[in-house]
DNA sequence: AATATTAAGTAAATCGATTTAGTAAACATA
DNA sequence: TATGTTTACTAAATCGATTTACTTAATATT
């Protein structure tokens, strides 16, 4: 039962013909090269018999083409991305491609480290969230002639493939909701990063709020915090609940921004958690079953994952020079629960 | 700025030697293989101002190893294991090794589809949660002499290393704490899986209610349902809780089954809810914030994680026919929330 | 001075594929 | 019959490392 591994040398050997053969009729190129079907049968015939699978590594040396693709994102235990990882899986291995998974905590040196590591590799293509400072790392990424494709956020002055989704919109739209629903003081919870999906999401914000002549009210969570602790985060939006005891609504964007903030409302203001009108960014699982249930802006999962996978495999099929660049922006979906939800 | 890839060979040419003297400098044989110090730091000297990367598919193909370890589970999007990757990512990474993950949903066929499709490529390892069938599969991996490790769960008459929780005892001890907290009348949901870690955690339930002469209350979803829609795990439950009203505490077998059994007791039974003893195996994060803060017994991610990676790195280092096998069962730790605390 | 040892390196095989540039025989064409 | 084409196949180079088995010159030993 020892299963020793075949290579296409043992094929050539056992079926007395040459190397080169063996490979044109494995790789299909028997009738192009001219071999006769009774050669092409019977390599083919043992081939099946002994189970023969090429291997990958050798494979790889000789065409630079690993069937690898990398998915670097925050973090890949963050529900967002886990559930991204999961459907983009599938894809992937039905197209006979493997995904390595990885994650920066949108952390610049980390992500560079990371990039330069999979350098050694060969990567066939790759899919990045990318953390704040790693412009020109994406740009010598691109330059090498690696198909790239940006999503969640993008740099505006790179020319890039980016898949990304209504940020403004949506934003402007949630913030609209609670408006429209006689919340008065909506306080903007973020973070302090400069990158595209932020910044789109507080114009979003402010835009409803100029337009309905509110004030802003908007909490920057510092980017340290975030990945630190818990705690760190949990005090800065408390230190700020506690300063602006008018708020009637908290609008978060982010799904663990969102998190903390129902963990010190839980903790600290456990009355007030009914009365405000709540609402977030990314949805959740548990945002259904929570009481009150959470309203909340919903990523497509399903759609960007298709969309990238898509845009990668047609990346990798064609001549990346002769590719345009492709620039996409999905819709998202307004979920409305009870947290935002107002009788009177 | 066009990024040539340096070759060892190019390093031999612009130095003067043969590509065997920079091959040994770089593995830094210089001294064993009696380098002179001039002609290694010359060359070294120049691998770093050219920023020489070895190329990994080269190597992989010379020397058998790949530095890619396989993680399987049922589901990289749940909680618990996306927890686990994120760890596991970290020190693998750190110490040279790449980890791919997949999710085979606890279906057999998917599983060796996955196995089979990774034997083309190297890989150096592979830790797995096995789904219920693949014991064969499995004692094929170890015959080839490849590192394998289970987790979560394992085949008892295969000698195999593995890392599991002390599922028994944890589920005793959660029992039991319903128990003590005057609950009388406790529901067990699990799925209908013949695998250790569900027999076991049945056991400890058992095991305590017996102990306490009450009477069990057990519970099977149908695997197949799992999976599928999650309208057909809530309709088990809803038909299973209809039936019998008078249970006064439930519990869960693992995360996924409790945040059904949370959706349907909300939408059916909103007012049962607080008046429930609840708790569930596998901690989540919003267990903390949910009201009832609901009761869990959590598994230590940081100590499996770390301890899954030490003992594949050790697999790794070592032959793996002069390694022990190592079999190791981590204690998890009930935390105790309001969802299953009785005054009375 | 003859021999043994060590120092400092290199040529070439190898891993397992793919691919280019052939060749020999069979057949067709003028 | 001489030449051109086609068929059916193969030798050898190649991808970029690692590693074994040398080689040559210098030094040490008796």
């Amino acid at each position: 039962m020892k299963n020793k591994r075949y290579s296409i040398k043992d094929i050539a050997a056992a079926n007395g013909v040459s190397v080169t053969t063996v490979s044109f009729v494995l790789n299909g190129k028997a009738q192009e090269k001219k071999i006769s079907e009774a050669v092409t049968n019977k390599i083919l015939k043992y081939a099946k018999k002994i189970n023969y699978k090429p291997n990958h590594t050798a494979q790889s040396l000789r065409t630079g083409k690993s069937k690898i693709i990398v998915f670097m994102v925050e973090d890949i235990s963050n529900y967002f991305f886990a559930k991204l990882a999961r459907i983009m899986e599938d894809i992937a291995y039905k197209k006979g491609y493997k995904v390595l998974f990885c994650s920066h905590e949108n952390n610049d040196e980390k992500s560079i480290d990371l990039i330069d590591l999979f350098k050694d590799t060969q990567i066939d293509g790759y899919i990045i969230i990318p953390s704040p400072g790693i412009k020109s790392k994406i740009e010598e990424l691109i330059e090498e002639g690696i198909p790239v494709i940006l999503f969640d956020r993008y740099f505006p002055e790179l020319d890039t493939n980016y898949v990304v989704v209504n940020n403004k919109e949506a934003s402007y739209n949630a913030t609209r909701h609670l408006i429209d629903n006689k919340f008065k003081n909506i306080g903007f919870i973020l973070t302090d990063v400069e990158q595209t999906q932020m910044i789109d999401r507080l114009e979003g914000y402010k835009e409803a709020i100029f337009e309905a002549g509110l004030e802003e009210n908007i909490i920057k969570i510092s980017r340290q915090d975030i990945h630190l602790t818990d705690g760190a985060k949990k005090s800065s939006i408390q230190g700020f609940l506690e300063k602006t005891p008018d708020l009637d609504a908290l609008y978060f964007a982010t799904n663990y921004l969102a998190l903390s903030g129902l963990k010190v409302l839980n903790e600290n203001f456990p009355d007030y958690i009914n009365k405000l009108g709540i609402i977030t960014f990314d949805d959740l699982d548990f945002f259904e079953i929570y009481r009150p249930s959470i309203s909340a802006v919903s990523q497509p999962f399903t759609e960007i994952a298709q969309t990238l996978m898509s845009l990668m495999l047609s990346l990798l099929k064609n001549d990346i020079k002769s590719s345009p660049i492709t620039q996409i922006k999905l819709k998202t979906n307004l979920i409305i629960r009870s947290s935002s939800h107002r009788d009177n």
